[in-house]
DNA sequence: CGCTTGATTGAGCATTATCAAGGCAGGTGG
DNA sequence: CCACCTGCCTTGATAATGCTCAATCAAGCG
C-alpha cells in the first residue's frame, strides 16, 4: 500500500522522482482493526505512524470526571498520529469508530526518508499544517456557533473531506456515528444532538437513515452554518482545484 | 535577533553548527507593533513569518454574526504564520493584544533552509506540532469543561508557557487580557468570565490586579482544573526536564 | 474634567443538561 | 420462526446553567 502514502503525500505537491522511489521501498503490511478498539492510547509511544486505508477513527482524551471529548475525526487518508513522531509521548488516545483498515508505517522508515528527501518532509509537515487547521475551525465551531450549525458544519466538512477521497456519493456518505460521539465531539449532550438532529431533519437538509447520511441541499445547510472550505485546503476536488485523486478505496461501510 | 530564532528551534533539540550557521547568515530586523493591531488578515498571503519577541497576540476567525472566536494565544517564542509558509493562505487572522516586537523572517528564508538543513526543518514540523497538541488541549478545554475549570485551565498553560520563556515571577504575569477577550476564548459571555473570575479569587487561587496575575496556589489551581502539562512537551521548565533555555527577553510589559 | 474603555452587579430569560421512560432494529439462541 | 436482548434513538418533564440587557462603577487619558 504504498501507493496510498503516496498519494497521500502527492495531494500536497508531486513528489520528485528519488522519493517516490524511496517510498516504493518501504515494506508496508495492511492490517484489520474492529470497530470501537482503541488504535493507540495516551501515554504510548508507538513506534509505528498508522495511516487509514479505510473506516472511520477518532482522537480523544477522557476527562477525570469520565467526560470525553473527540478532538478530531480520522478518516480514509488521514495519519493517526504524526505527532509522535516527532513528540515524545501520545498526549491522547485514538479509537475506531467502525471497522478500520490500517498500515503501521514504522516510525524509522519516516524518520529516515524524512531525512533524506526534502520534498517528503515538506510534505509531512503539511499534513500536520492541515491538521492544525481542521483542528482551529473545530475549535470555532464549538466555541463560537450554536449547537444547530455546530453539527450542520460537521456535516458539511465530512461531505467534502470523504468527497477528497472518493467516498461520497450523491451527497451521500456513510455514516457510522453514534449520536452519543457526536455529542462528545460537539460539546453537547446526546439528547440534544437527537433533537439538532431532527430539527436538521425537519429543515429539509439533510436526512440520516441506517448509518448513511445525505445532504438534501449542500448550498443550504452551506449557508445554514456559514461553511466556507478554505480551511480544509483542499486542491483535489470539486470545490478546490479539481485534480481527482480519489482515495483508493473499498465499498463505503458503516 | 537569529538568538531568538535559534533559542526557538533549539528548544526542541540541537542543531548542527551547519544549520546554526545558516541561521546567522539571514537577516532579520525587530519592528514594534502596537497594541490591538492584525499583525495578519484572514485571506493574506503573507511572505514573512513573524516570531514574537514580546508581547502578546493572538489567532481568531470573527463569524458572519459578529462572534469572534479566539483559537490560540501567541506569547514570545511563537511563531506566527508557520502556516501559510507551506499552506497558500492565511484561514484566519492574528492581532495583537499588547504592543509587541516581532521578527520577520521571509519566507523564502525559511523554505531553503529547511531545504538544506534537515534538523531545521525538523524543528519547524516540531513547532507545528506542538501548537496542535495545544489546540487539541484548547478543544478539550472548550468542549468538556465547565467554566470556572476552562478558565483556571488557560491560567495553568500560561503560567508554564510563560515560565518556559522567562516571563514569571513568584507565579505572576503580566497578563494583558481584557475579559472580553477571555470570553471569546473560551466560548463565554463577558459577565460570565467576570463572575466566574470573582469565584476564583473567592476560593483563594489566583489574584488579578493591575492586568498583573498571580497563581497563589499551583498545585491547588492545577489540581481544581484538572491540568496535565504533558500536551505542552516542554522540556526545559521546572514542570519538564529542566535545561534553563530562558527566553531573551525585556521586561514583563502589559 | 469629561470621555472612553473595561469591570462589576442585578434581574429576567433562553438554552441546554439531566433524568427517566419507552421504542425500534438487528442479532442471537432455542 | 419467534422470544429475547442489547444498543441506540426518541421524546417528555424538570432543573440548572449561562446569556442578554441594562445600569453603575473605576481607571486611564487627552
Amino acid at each position: 500500500m504504498q501507493q496510498a502514502l503516496r498519494r497521500k503525500l502527492e495531494s500536497f505537491e508531486p513528489l520528485s522522482d528519488s522519493a517516490r522511489w524511496a517510498l516504493n521501498r518501504l515494506v508496508l503490511k495492511v492490517r484489520q482493526v474492529a470497530a470501537r478498539q482503541d488504535l493507540i492510547r495516551e501515554g504510548d509511544k508507538p513506534e509505528n505512524v498508522l495511516l487509514i486505508l479505510d473506516g472511520f477513527a477518532y482522537r480523544y482524551k477522557v476527562l477525570p470526571d469520565g467526560q470525553r471529548q473527540i478532538m478530531a475525526l480520522l478518516v480514509p487518508g488521514d495519519f493517526c498520529d504524526l505527532n509522535v513522531f516527532i513528540l515524545d509521548q501520545m498526549d491522547h488516545a485514538i479509537g475506531t469508530i467502525s471497522a478500520c483498515q490500517v498500515v503501521d508505517i514504522p516510525r524509522q522508515a519516516i524518520d529516515e526518508i524524512a531525512r533524506d528527501h526534502a520534498d517528503i518532509a515538506r510534505a509531512f509537515w503539511w499534513c500536520s499544517l492541515v491538521d492544525g487547521a481542521v483542528l482551529r475551525e473545530w475549535l470555532v465551531n464549538i466555541g463560537g456557533r450554536l449547537p444547530p450549525q455546530r453539527i450542520a458544519h460537521l456535516l458539511c466538512e465530512l461531505l467534502m473531506r470523504l468527497e477528497a477521497v472518493g467516498r461520497v456519493t450523491d451527497n451521500s456518505y456513510a455514516f457510522p456515528l453514534t449520536q452519543t460521539q457526536i455529542a462528545d465531539m460537539m460539546g453537547l449532550s446526546d439528547v440534544h444532538v437527537n433533537r439538532t438532529l431532527r430539527d436538521l431533519r425537519a429543515q429539509g437538509l439533510i436526512r440520516l437513515k441506517r448509518r448513511v447520511l445525505t445532504i438534501l441541499d449542500v448550498e443550504r445547510l452551506q449557508a445554514f452554518c456559514d461553511f466556507t472550505p478554505n480551511y480544509l485546503h483542499l486542491r483535489n476536488t470539486r470545490w478546490g482545484e479539481r485534480r481527482d485523486l480519489s482515495w483508493p478505496g473499498t465499498a463505503q461501510e458503516g
